[in-house]
DNA sequence: GGGTCCCCGTTTTTT
DNA sequence: ACGGGGACCC
């Protein structure tokens, strides 16, 4: 990532690794022993001194591979940490610990699974499944699932798991009266229910590793005597249980690195603790402390805007980033009419940077559009494809998580673990088979009632013919095929086994037959990525090894590499970086998101911040921003006060392009006003102004309120009472009905 | 068992 | 606006 320094490095036994690192990364690396935080600004080269550390460990023979353990947060990460040591020594070091949290948590519980109560061949539950086995469990215990749905019930109970408590652990003031204050019931129920059907979900990954280690002081040894240095990466987005679970792991050594930023926080909401990193010193006694400060990234003038915005957070350890580079462009700021025309601004940049003669080559994939929310990605997706720009949304749906390898990895999972009840069930009628509501019901009893697996249970009512005979022969018949491929697995390629699986049980028939229709131009593309998923198939060893791989691992790269210009979310572009950055949409209500700031009020605002942060820090040599005065959104149009982070700008380093600003105050002072002339464009703001339209009882909306019925009209004036924010009179404009 | 209509929700997302 | 899911009906 870092340009200054050379990539490549010449061999193992002179640690001419070392060479190219300023001080304190220097000191990042020698401080082997004991507690040691990094805080590594942006653009610092912290993954240079985690991969340099851990090859420095090794190579003066203070550890041997497989005596560290370095966790990280993604795949992705822990991919390109295993590929840079490798590069750096000579040894060999696949022996090493080096995984996610979630991969190790894996590997360790597939060893002791029995001491915990598990088969070792334990199936890792993805969303979905655990949103569907929980919507049943929720039924079971006579939850209205309409009143609580599963997937806030889901989210509570991940904060549980996050937190490290089991459901006799959690604390009294954190169950509430979710679910009619049985959420610690269901919570239990759940884990009972996965415990049966021998899974986890990714929560329970760390959650049980932890418990195993806090009741088992003799797994825990064993694993004080394999780890003598740890090291973590991305430190500020560990969770409670994550972070007691490293300490616990590194009670014996102490020697315990951990990387991270405490300005780059941005997963609170998915339960990271940034109290984790800026307590570290405390946990850990004796810890040091190294900054890395010093920025080979950006500009200053990037550098500068960044640092004065995140300077107004206030619960932050602070540091300073520093740069040699001092040249280059200012950041510019647009302010523009509405989301098209902040597009086709963004797009008349690209277009002349990338075409201008005189000036350097921009690569098109070194423009990158970081957008806060998803739905803002469309304006740019249009007016790319207008111009001609070739680009990539990064980070949509993810491979695995599409509906047609989601059933093809169901079967698979049948195949190979007959008892997955929710393997079974989702493909049990995919392709449809004749089995309604009814029929499914039916052999739902009867698996519950005598406890035995659906797959069992199915069997058993084929042979007994106690299932209506078009449903009895059809589940036969599916049955038989499975044992047939079953026993194929012993001589067959698996691969092929699979294939031909997929083929005769009619699945992708399906998928063939709904080609044909002319409403589904997808359906093509989900039969490539069949024949995809077959091909990856072919270099796995086992269906076993493919199963792990698919439920940890599998990515979403199907890597549209090449020249294109790249749009994504701010949360998907932490860690990258780009020549050339355009942030859009910095609008109060957008950009710090309304939602954030009702939900965790001045917390979240920070952490809004942080957002903004990582989001200036990803460019090296130019930043756009760009705030637009309307925007629609849930097809509603809003006029939008522009983001309080402008005003947190530092003037001298920015310039505002066209806008109705006043240049000559301070840039805190101005005002931003969004008084702008309408154009040839009709403000279709003044939809649901029409009074007429409200009555008495209606539902409506209003975007801070949410959604409420209205209790009295009084000309223009309506009260209105909210569901979750009481009563309250409102100017009929402000709301839309629902 | 399958088609149709209505209601809800719509920030960020890894494993 | 729009898609997904559930209720309802045939």
């Amino acid at each position: 990532m870092q340009h200054n320094h050379a990539d490549n490095l010449p061999n193992s036994d002179n640690p001419s690794y070392l060479a190219n690192l300023n001080n304190e990364q220097l000191e990042a690396v020698e401080i082997t022993d004991g507690a040691l935080l990094v805080l590594a600004g942006a653009g610092t080269g912290k993954t240079r001194v985690l991969t340099t550390r851990i090859a420095h460990i090794i190579n003066t023979g203070l550890a041997y591979p497989n005596q560290i353990l370095a966790v990280t947060f993604t795949n992705k990460a822990s991919r390109e940490m295993t590929e840079r040591v490798a590069s750096m020594l000579h040894h060999d070091v696949s022996g090493m610990w080096l995984g996610t949290f979630h991969s190790i948590c894996a590997k360790i519980l597939r060893r002791h699974a029995e001491a915990i109560g598990f088969q070792s061949n334990f199936t890792i539950l993805d969303a979905d499944d655990q949103v569907r086995l929980l919507k049943k469990i929720m039924e079971e215990a006579g939850i209205d699932t309409k009143k609580h749905t599963p997937k806030i019930l889901m989210s509570i109970i991940q904060g549980y798991k996050d937190k490290g408590w089991n459901p006799d652990q959690v604390q009294s003031g954190f169950a509430g009266d979710f679910a009619d204050g049985k959420i610690v019931q269901i919570y239990d129920a759940y884990q009972r229910r996965l415990r049966n059907i021998n899974a986890m979900d990714f929560g329970d990954l760390l959650l049980h590793c932890l418990t195993m280690f806090q009741k088992k002081p003799d797994i825990l040894a064993t694993y004080h005597g394999f780890f003598k240095y740890i090291l973590v990466d991305e430190y500020q987005d560990t969770n409670v249980a994550q972070y007691m679970w490293l300490r616990l792991l590194a009670q014996a050594s102490g020697n315990i690195c951990c990387v991270g930023d405490d300005d780059q926080s941005i997963y609170s909401w998915r339960g990271a603790q940034v109290g984790n990193i800026l307590r570290f010193s405390k946990d850990f006694p004796n810890a040091q402390t190294v900054k890395l400060e010093q920025n080979y990234r950006s500009t200053h003038h990037i550098l500068a805007a960044a640092s004065s915005l995140i300077a107004n957070n206030k619960s932050r350890i602070g540091k300073t980033l520093h740069t040699t580079s001092i040249d280059g462009e200012t950041v510019r700021v647009k302010f523009l009419w509405d989301g098209d025309e902040e597009a086709k601004f963004v797009a008349n940049e690209i277009e002349s940077m990338t075409t201008s003669m005189t000036r350097e080559k921009h690569s098109m994939s070194q423009f990158a559009v970081l957008v806060r929310a998803g739905f803002q990605t469309r304006a740019f997706e249009e007016r790319f494809l207008t111009l001609n720009i070739p680009y990539k949304v990064v980070g949509g749906l993810r491979f695995y998580e599409r509906a047609e390898i989601r059933d093809a990895i169901a079967y698979i999972h049948v195949l190979m673990q007959p008892n997955n009840d929710l393997a079974f069930e989702r493909i049990i009628n995919t392709p449809k088979r004749g089995i309604g509501k009814s029929s499914l019901e039916v052999l739902y009893r009867n698996s519950r009632d005598q406890s035995i697996p659906l797959y069992d249970s199915t069997a058993q009512m084929v042979n007994d013919g106690a299932l209506p005979a078009k449903a009895g022969k059809v589940m036969g018949e599916l049955l038989n095929q499975f044992a047939n491929y079953r026993r194929m697995l012993n001589d067959v390629e698996h691969d092929k086994v699979v294939e031909q699986m997929l083929e005769e049980t009619g699945y992708l028939g399906m998928w063939r037959d709904e080609a044909k229709k002319e409403r589904s131009p997808e359906a093509e593309g989900r039969l490539e990525n069949l024949r995809e998923l077959i091909r990856a198939l072919a270099e796995f060893e086992s269906l076993g090894d493919f199963l792990e791989h698919i439920s940890l691992v599998m990515d979403n790269d199907q890597n549209k590499s090449g020249e294109m210009v790249n749009i994504m979310t701010l949360h998907a572009a932490k860690g990258l970086e780009f020549d050339t950055v355009f942030l859009p949409g910095w609008e109060e209500g957008l950009f710090p998101h309304q939602r954030s700031l009702d939900e965790s009020g001045s917390g979240g605002l920070e952490e809004e911040r942080r957002l903004a942060y990582v989001g200036i820090t990803r460019a090296r040599k130019n930043l756009f921003i760009t705030h637009a005065a309307n925007r629609r959104i849930y097809n509603q149009w809003q006029n939008s006060m522009p983001s309080r982070f402008l005003k947190e700008l530092p003037a001298q380093n920015v310039d505002i392009l066209s806008s109705n600003l006043n240049m000559s105050q301070p840039i805190y002072e101005r005002k931003f006003e969004p008084r702008v002339e309408p154009l040839n464009r009709a403000i279709p703001a003044a939809k649901g102004i029409d009074t007429n339209a409200f009555q008495m009882g209606n539902r409506v909306f209003h975007e801070k309120f949410g959604y409420g019925y209205i209790n009295n009209i009084n000309g223009d004036n309506l009260d209105i009472n909210f569901d979750h924010t009481g009563k309250k009179t409102l100017k009929s404009s402000f709301v839309k009905k629902s």
